[in-house]
This record gives C-alpha cells, sequence and structure tokens, in this order.
DNA sequence: AGATGATCCTGTATGC
DNA sequence: TGCATACAGGATCATC
C-alpha cells in the first residue's frame, strides 16, 4: 500500500481511538507475520497490556504498550490493512476487503485476516494481508531506536530543509531521481504512486540523475514532496487497489493523481500522453513535455 | 557504485 | 473459454 499518506491516514485515526485499549487477546492466523516469534509468544507478550500512543516512522506505525515501554511495529508492505472496530460493531466484511473480493464482497469474509487484537472494551484491531509481505514486531526501546536511525528524513518534519535535503541528495550524484525518491534511508516514506506524483509535481524526469539537478530544482522537488503529501493525507490517501482507511473506506487521492496509473491518458496539462517505462524495477510514470 | 533480477505471496489484467 | 505471462502502494539480497 500504503506509503506515507496512507499509514499517516491510519495513524491519525488509530491514535483518536487505540489509547487506553487493554489487550484482552491475540489470535494469529498467518504465523509468518508475527515472526520470528511464535504466535504464542507475540499473544502473551501483548497480554493485558495497555496501548498509550500511536505514532509513524517512514511507513511503519508504532503502537506504544505500558507496561515495560514496549513498541508493536507494523508495516503494511503492499496490501495491509488495519481496521478497527469499535466496541458492539457488527463486523462489515464487505467494507473490509471492498477492492479485493469485487464483485462477491461476502463470499469469503475475512480470508485475509492475519491477525486480530481483542480488546478488554469488545473492540477489535483486524490486520488484513491478502499478499503476506505485511509484519508486526514487537520491539524494546533499544530496536525501536535502529528504526529512527535506518530511516531517512521526514518530508512533514521541521528537519527537511532544503539544506538537509541538498546534503542527502548529493551523497548519490550518480542516482537517478526516481531511485532516490524510493530510497527510505534518504528520504523517509515515498513509495512508487507518490514518487511518480512528485517527480511530475516538481517538472522533473523520473530519470534525471542527481548530480544534474540545479539548485532551483532541487528546491522544487522539496516543494513538490511536502505539497504532494499534504494534499494526499488530507484526501485520507491513495486507495488503488487494497488500501483502505481504518473504517474500511477508500482513501479519496486516487483522483487527484496525474502520472500513476495513467499510461497513454492525455497529460491534464498539455494534453501530451502519459509514458510508462521501467525504472528501478518499477513501473514508473511521467509527462514527456511537462518533465524535463 | 549502480543496475538488474529473484524472492517473499496472491490476485487481476492482458494477450494469444 | 482456456492458458500463459506480466504486473501490483515494499524492501532485501545476490549477482554482474
Amino acid at each position: 500500500m500504503p506509503e506515507l499518506p496512507e499509514v499517516e491516514t491510519l495513524k491519525r485515526e488509530l491514535a483518536r481511538v487505540l489509547p487506553g485499549r487493554v489487550v484482552k487477546s491475540v489470535k494469529i492466523t498467518w504465523p509468518k507475520t508475527v515472526a520470528p516469534l511464535t504466535p504464542r509468544q507475540f499473544a502473551i507478550r501483548l497480554h493485558g497490556r495497555i496501548i498509550t500512543a500511536v505514532s509513524r516512522r517512514a511507513k511503519i506505525l508504532l503502537i506504544s504498550l505500558t507496561p515495560g515501554q514496549l513498541i508493536l511495529a507494523i508495516h503494511l508492505k503492499m496490501t495491509g490493512q488495519l481496521i478497527y472496530y469499535p466496541q458492539g460493531s457488527t463486523l462489515k466484511p464487505a467494507k473490509v476487503e471492498p477492492l479485493i473480493i469485487g464483485g462477491h464482497p461476502q463470499a469469503r469474509p475475512f480470508r485475509y485476516t492475519r491477525v486480530i487484537f481483542n480488546f478488554t472494551d469488545g473492540s477489535r484491531l483486524y490486520f488484513n494481508d491478502l499478499r503476506k509481505f505485511g509484519w508486526l514486531k514487537i520491539l524494546p526501546a533499544g530496536e525501536v531506536r535502529q528504526i529512527h536511525e535506518q530511516h531517512g528524513l521526514e518530508p512533514l518534519s521541521a528537519n527537511f530543509t532544503l539544506k538537509n535535503f541538498a546534503a542527502a541528495l548529493k551523497r548519490y550524484p550518480r542516482r537517478r531521481l526516481k531511485q532516490i525518491l524510493l530510497d527510505q534511508t534518504v528520504i523517509a516514506g515515498l513509495g512508487n504512486i507518490y514518487a511518480d506524483e512528485v517527480s511530475f509535481a516538481a517538472g522533473l524526469r523520473p530519470t534525471r540523475h542527481v548530480k544534474t539537478l540545479s539548485a532551483n530544482e532541487m528546491k522544487k522537488l522539496r516543494r513538490a514532496i511536502k505539497k504532494v503529501l499534504r494534499r494526499a493525507i488530507k484526501k485520507g490517501g491513495t486507495s488503488s487497489r487494497n488500501y483502505v482507511r481504518s473504517d474500511g473506506a477508500p482513501g479519496g487521492f486516487a483522483a487527484y493523481l496525474k502520472v500513476y496509473g495513467r499510461a497513454g491518458k492525455p497529460c491534464q496539462y498539455c494534453g501530451q500522453p502519459i509514458v510508462k517505462i521501467k525504472l528501478a524495477g518499477r513501473g514508473t510514470h511521467f509527462c514527456p513535455r511537462c518533465q524535463k
């Protein structure tokens, strides 16, 4: 899924409902999701703990637990979902997997649920993941620090200054723009959709080498990153395939995409057909006229 | 160093 | 209709 705007949307939604919840039980239906712990170890370690906060680093959701200062780290990878069912709510499978099971939303309810958290007040949190790439880890404070250190600039933090951004880019002069935008150790949170959208918003081709970027272009790039991410968060993220919000509703940013998924369609600004190529191993979209 | 492909999975879209 | 192939919001690892 899930790039920064989608994880940030989930963070904000879950931060309103999870703090104060006490873990009553945890059910794991796909053990690899919680590896290296066994499902039993994972469940026992969480049992009785209280959620105190929900935060985010890069594309990783961090759920703080007490006692013990543990962090439940969740990565949704390509198809992960987190659905919250308030106390007393009736489960609605159609809302959970609407984009996966096209015309038959209720045919196979919860087919892709891998982990279920039951809280003492009767509310629940479901982790669904079609492709099983996502993971949940229980980390002590020290390992959380590693997660923070292993990632680069947070584009929506005060740290993301032009000076810091330029310095980060300067480390890899020979790499292409697309590749650098996808590198989580340089900028944290961009994925394939937003790397392409940001490049379009900045008027730069994803194929450009970092060393060819002028000071002005770097400035435009930084602005584009902030603008695109902010707007996407405002719309609750992009539901292009499996991603949904914590209540099962789709995000609304798909309607605002300018290049991603629009190969062959006319550019909304100049009419030229959007081009799709393969770059850094990923489908890459751009407007051959608007992007230099 | 950087580019490429395979890998972890399951499902959908396409082309013949 | 059936079948094969490519591709999909991520990230890591081996190889050239």
